[in-house]
DNA sequence: TCCTTCTGGATTGGCGCCAATTTTGATGCC
DNA sequence: GGCATCAAAATTGGCGCCAATCCAGAAGGA
C-alpha cells in the first residue's frame, strides 16, 4: 500500500473513499496487482472497517479491483484486448455525442474548451499526469455539457473510469500525446465550422489512438 | 413486500440475491415505490442481514433502488425522459454491434435466432411477460454471441437491465409489440442477405420504438 | 546451502448485539 | 368527527468481537 493522497485526520466517508481509491488507481499511484489491505486503509483514511469494505466492494463491482477470498483486495490487471474493446465502445458513443452537441456549443463554450485544450497542451510539456488528466477531463466535460442525453454523458465518463489513464499512457510516446492535444484544437475548429462528418472522424481517431485521451 | 419467486429453505447467496431482486423489479413484480424491507427479505430468502444489505446497495449502485436513511430501500421511479435516453444509447450501440456480427452469423446461428423469434411471437399471443422476456433475451443473446467485442455486449445487456421491461411495456399496445416481433424476423432476413444499412435501420427502429424489446 | 515443515502473528470476514430513529396505534383534546 | 400528541413496537444501521484462514520466518532435514 503506497498510494498517497494523504489520509486526513477527519474520518473519510464512504463515497469519498471510492473516489479517492478510484483516483489512485486511475493515475497509477496504485498499479495492477497492488494489494489494498483493509487495515492499512482503515488507518490511512481513519475510516471504519465497514466503510472500507463497502468502498472496496464497489470498486470490485466496477472491475477496478478484484477480491480473493481470505486474501484481500488487489488492483485488477487490465487486459490490453479488453481495453481496446472499451475504447471502441467509447469511440462509438463519442461519435454519437458529437452529433448531439455540434449545434449546441456556442462561442462561450468553445472559448472554455479552447482554454482547457491549451491547458492540456501545456501540461503535456511541463505538467504532472494529474494536471494532464484534469485538463483533458475538463475539455471533454465542457464539450459534453450541452448534450441533452445525460445518460450518454454519464456512460462516457463511466467508460473512461474503467480504464486507468496510467494503463493507457504507459505505452504512449510523446508524439501520440501531442497528437491528442492537436485533436482537441481540431475538434474546436470543426465544431465552429459545423462540419459534423469531419468532427466525427476526429472523435473516432481521438478515442482509438493507442493512448487515447 | 410482495415480489415472489419463492424464497427457498437453502440460504441464498449474495450474487443470487441481486439477480432475484433485479428480476423481480425487471418484470414488475416489484413496482416503482415498493419498499424492500430488510427484515422481510432476510426471512424470505433465508439470508443474513449483511447479504441483504450488500445486495440492496448494489441495486442502489445500479439505480434500480433508492436508499433513504433510516427509512429503507425502495424501488426507483423511472423517469420517461431518462428511459428514452437509455434507449437512444442502446440504439447507437446496437447499430454498431450489427456491423460486427452481420458477417459472423452462420446458418446455424440464424436458425437459433429464428427459433427464439418464433418463441417470442408465440409468447406475445399466449405467454406470460416472463416468457416474452426470456425469448426476447434469448434472441438478442444469440445475435450478439459472435460479437468479438464482449465489452459492447456486456454493456448492452447492462443497459437493458437499467430499464425494467415492466416500465417499458406499460404503455405498449399489442400492435407495437407485434411490430417488435416482426423486427426480429426482418433482422434475420437482413443478416442473411448481408444488407448492413437496412439491418442497422431496423436495429435503430427496434430499439427506439416506444416499447422497445 | 537449499528445500520442506511447522508455529506464531497478522489479517480477513461474518455474526450478533444494541442504540437511534421511524412507524403504528391509541388516547385525549378541540 | 377530525386532528394533534404521545407511547410502544418495529426497523434500520453501525460497531466490535472472534473464529477461520493465510503469511512470514524459524527450525529441521537432505
Amino acid at each position: 500500500m503506497d498510494g498517497s493522497e494523504t489520509g486526513k485526520a477527519a474520518p473519510t466517508r464512504n463515497r469519498d473513499l471510492v473516489r479517492l481509491l478510484e483516483t489512485d488507481i486511475h493515475l497509477g499511484r496504485l498499479g495492477p496487482g497492488a494489494w489494498l489491505r483493509q487495515i492499512d486503509l482503515e488507518a490511512a483514511y481513519n475510516a471504519t472497517r465497514l466503510d472500507i469494505r463497502q468502498a472496496l466492494d464497489r470498486l470490485v463491482e466496477k472491475r477496478l479491483v478484484r477480491h480473493i477470498a481470505r486474501r484481500g483486495y488487489q488492483v485488477e490487471d487490465f487486459d490490453p484486448a479488453r481495453v481496446a474493446q472499451v475504447m471502441e465502445v467509447r469511440a462509438v458513443l463519442e461519435v454519437a455525442a458529437a452529433a448531439l452537441v455540434i449545434d449546441r456549443l456556442d462561442d462561450t463554450a468553445l472559448a472554455t474548451m479552447q482554454q482547457h485544450a491549451e491547458a492540456f497542451a501545456t501540461a503535456l510539456e511541463s505538467g504532472t499526469v494529474e494536471d494532464q488528466e484534469a485538463a483533458n477531463i475538463a475539455f471533454h466535460t465542457a464539450m459534453l455539457a450541452p448534450c441533452p442525453n445525460r445518460e450518454l454523458v454519464d456512460l462516457l465518463f463511466d467508460l473512461r473510469a474503467r480504464v486507468p489513464a496510467a494503463v493507457i499512457r504507459r505505452r504512449n510516446t510523446m508524439d501520440l500525446l501531442r497528437r491528442g492535444a492537436d485533436h482537441h484544437f481540431a475538434i474546436i475548429r470543426l465544431i465552429r465550422t459545423r462540419d459534423l462528418p469531419a468532427l466525427q472522424q476526429v472523435m473516432r481517431d481521438h478515442n482509438l489512438s493507442p493512448g487515447a485521451p
